[in-house]
DNA sequence: TCACGCATAGAAAGCGCTTTCCATCGCGAG
DNA sequence: CTCGCGATGGAAAGCGCTTTCTATGCGTGA
């Protein structure tokens, strides 16, 4: 019923074999051969069954991009910059069909999709999201990337640290190790996990450098998810910050939550009732530094006025909230491309298999010296 | 190297067919024979290879989703709902995997990724994004959309009007007919298309009404790029409001320009060029009006009080700004949903094929009386 | 003039799975 | 006691394509 290379070929009066040559062009086909088969194409408006090619060939033309959520602007944007740099805008052969998977922060589901991603035999996979350290996960992760390098399919982290080989060092630094987690035998292990990671840790330092030299001693923090790389390290920036310059840690002053609105303005709730004299408050990012706005104006707090709010990643409505939010710019649309293109083999490997993207602070009007 | 499905029933002292049959359960086998192919599945940690069931079973478990850019919280929260519907957090056989391809709103690459997806054999497809009223290439896509429907491919049609057999009717009605565009032949036409779609005209007039009943007469219009069903939608309701209330249309009041920021800037600065006393603007969606909003205050104008603005879509930034916009709540996340389930059989399909979402009139602070 | 090599094209063997027949076994009915 | 049928499992034929391996035709150096 539907058109085969067979029928494409007896139309164009060759074999099936050409007819497949003349398509992939990764054979001499002579002018006029390739001529009349294009045409029995045309004619035919024959369209080649991808998964018969898939098997015969042992490789899709599938890309995975696993988000925890299309939906959050972060997510979006890092999708949207490597599915463009996947689509056969570039150059080299044929279009590449880009699969995005919503994990919604999920580790299970992570593992899922990187199971399915195999199973249809992607031909790359471009992992972000969280990381969470919980060693049992961390393992189970590196054991199906493993899997996926075995079958040759190169994977791309993007936005979370390098899958690291033993324990995290915890140091200053901010990337861990060499990537490539080889869990057992001594098979062949393809193409080795590629890394692109942001500055975090330098990025929050920054901040928190800027609101110190602002004048504020009193600064609450709203971090992320607890046992995520990314809150740990956007953590010991502020921390750092804060003890380059003799401040005391207080405990209550650090608050956990998601990376949303809604934990954002339970947070500072939370914040404030453990110190209303705060005069400054980091949030985990930038949608949670919405939150963060709302509950200060509740409680009759401005902003930046009476208290400075700084967010992070620097999205696109940060500049139109009003104060404009004072944040840290993460390179999303280059770490995304850069990942798509790593991913497709189009830019070469760093040798250490990791680029690390640097963070620049934003000053806007959400910050400014206290009691002004 | 892998491991096969004939590695599996020989560890299982079984055929091949066998195992098939355990793993797609659709077959009986007795208890203990299961368990026991089971076992060697997780022994052996077989994956399937997608390709070859796809090809075998003559299709796939993959599923589309077209949008104009994920990186766009409107097609970001479409494309998120879909996808969770599709993912196999509800009943029924496996996970599907979904691909979310960004067409960049471009009509050659809605087309090019619908023969991609054809050609993957994927089981059904999402087609959101805007609609472009040209007659060429609405014929095209149709012919694509038969030929998906033909080859057993479930078609779904979100947020955009259904695939118009004849020429557009231009009535009031929002809805332009049944669905089910079959071109040529008389051959198998698998499954008709369905629809999901909003309404646009209807909320678009509540919006302009809604200005007018505040007292508003000199009313701007941002609309969307000419040539969008939706854009046309959404100007015919204005236009209906505006006649109702024997307000005349001036042409200058109304520019067209994307569905982003900086047009909504561009658009106000125009518009104010052409007539410096509007006392409001509707704008075409959500973030256009974030851009009108920053040219209005840019020209000295404050919002609501020296001018009114209304937004479209009600995306969820529009909460935070300041002020908090105005504007019409489109069911997203319902409709992302139903056609998720639609396009997976776990709905029944309407009569007529289509799905009409209403729209509700959000009354917050960026509109006010004129003058107040 | 003859053999040799290059450029092209065809034949055919799978890729790993699904699924349609069949074969077998055990058991109750006639 | 034999026949028939339901419940299971196996054999084998593809699904549509890629890719060796082989065959053919022709130009060319000896």
């Amino acid at each position: 019923m539907t058109v085969t290379l067979a029928d494409v070929a007896a139309r164009a009066g060759v074999s099936a074999a050409t007819v497949s040559r003349v398509l992939n062009s990764n054979y001499p086909v002579a002018e006029a051969t390739r001529d009349r088969v294009l045409r029995a194409v045309a004619e035919l408006e024959y369209v080649a069954n991808g998964p018969a090619s898939a098997l015969a060939a042992a490789t899709s033309d599938l890309v995975g991009i696993l988000v925890n959520d299309v939906a959050d602007p972060f997510f979006g944007i890092l999708a949207s910059a490597v599915q463009s740099e996947m689509s056969g805008d570039s150059t080299s052969g044929g279009e590449k069909l880009a699969v995005v998977c919503n994990t919604g922060g999920s580790p299970e589901r992570e593992l899922t999709y990187l199971t399915l991603l195999h199973r249809q035999r992607a031909g790359a996979v471009v992992l972000t999201g969280g990381a969470t350290e919980d060693p049992a996960h961390t393992a189970a992760l590196a054991a199906r990337v493993a899997r996926l390098s075995a079958a040759g399919t190169q994977v791309v982290l993007c936005g979370r640290p390098p899958l690291a080989v033993g324990v995290p060092t915890g140091d200053g630094g901010s990337a861990e190790g060499p990537a490539g987690a080889s869990s057992a035998s001594g098979a062949d292990t393809g193409p080795a996990p590629l890394t692109v990671a942001f500055d975090n840790r330098g990025g929050a330092r920054s901040l928190t450098e800027h609101l110190v030299a602002l004048g504020h001693r009193r600064i609450g923090c709203v971090a992320g998810p607890e046992g995520l790389t990314t809150t740990r390290h956007r953590l010991e920036g502020h921390r750092a910050a804060l003890a380059a310059h003799g401040i005391e840690d207080v405990p209550g002053r650090t608050v956990h939550g998601a990376y949303d609105r809604a934990s954002g303005y339970a947070a500072a709730h939370e914040l404030l009732r453990q110190d209303e004299d705060l005069t400054a408050v980091v949030a985990a990012n930038d949608t949670v530094a919405l939150g963060v706005c709302a509950a200060l104006r509740e409680h009759g707090l401005r902003v930046p006025e009476d208290v400075s709010v700084a967010g992070f990643d620097d999205l696109p409505f940060s500049t139109d909230a009003v104060p404009a939010l004072t944040t840290v710019r993460l390179p999303l649309t280059e770490a995304g491309a850069r990942a798509g293109r790593l991913a497709m083999g189009r830019e070469p490997a760093p040798a250490d298999g990791v680029v690390l993207l640097s963070s620049e602070l934003v000053i806007r009007k959400s910050t400014a010296p206290p009691y002004s």
